[in-house]
DNA sequence: AGGATGATATCC
DNA sequence: GATATCATCCTC
């Protein structure tokens, strides 16, 4: 099990998370390995996004979501939930891709239907901000061959305050998968 | 429909 | 230093 290499990261917001679709996402730890398929994401694509952390500009916060591609960006959301992004593109540019929600594949029992669910399930939390996609603990892999995913293209959930840009078709998931989040 | 619960940005 | 807000989830 092989982690995706940098350059599959270092492209297009859109095309990464449309391609993300369909592989699995690896956590190893003492406790064992837990594998799970990315069925849903959300794409971000920087600072002229509103919806998008960035566009805040370059603070502690989004340093490591203006960093280099193939990094871990984590952040806790309503004080509760911890939410994992992967950064894409070249450094400077502030994009990533929000991992929304798993179909169990090794290792997992709790719900994985959401991005505070997944992030629980794959015992990830703000330890694992900046950590390189490129390592053996945490990375993403190819799956294995199934048939041609269906994707559907929905508006961002939770991004109402973002004006034009929350109307964007940014969100992406597996059609028809009974993981994908709840709407 | 509303509460949890804490980091962060943005004011004073 | 205070406060409003938040890329969620659960219970009522």
């Amino acid at each position: 099990m092989q982690a995706l290499p940098r350059s599959f990261y270092n492209r297009d917001t859109t095309i990464v998370a449309r391609e993300l679709l369909g592989k699995h996402l690896v956590r190893v730890t003492p406790e064992g390995r837990r594998v799970g398929r990315i069925v849903e994401v959300e794409a971000y694509l920087g600072p002229h996004d509103l919806a998008a952390h960035s566009s805040k500009g370059l603070t502690e916060r989004t340093r490591i979501m203006f960093g280099p591609a193939g990094y871990a960006y984590v952040y806790l959301i309503y004080g509760v939930h911890h939410c994992l992004n992967v950064v894409t593109e070249p450094a400077g540019r502030g994009a990533a891709v929000l991992l929304r929600a798993l179909e169990p594949v090794e290792g997992l029992t709790d719900r994985t239907n959401g991005p505070g669910l997944l992030s629980r399930a794959m015992g990830i939390d703000r330890n694992s901000n900046g950590h390189d996609l490129l390592s053996a603990d945490l990375f993403i892999a190819e799956a294995g061959a199934r048939e041609q995913i269906k994707i559907v293209a929905r508006p961002r959930i939770g991004v109402e305050y973002a004006r034009h840009w929350a109307r964007r078709k940014l969100r992406f998931y597996e059609r028809g998968n009974p993981f994908v989040s709840r709407t």
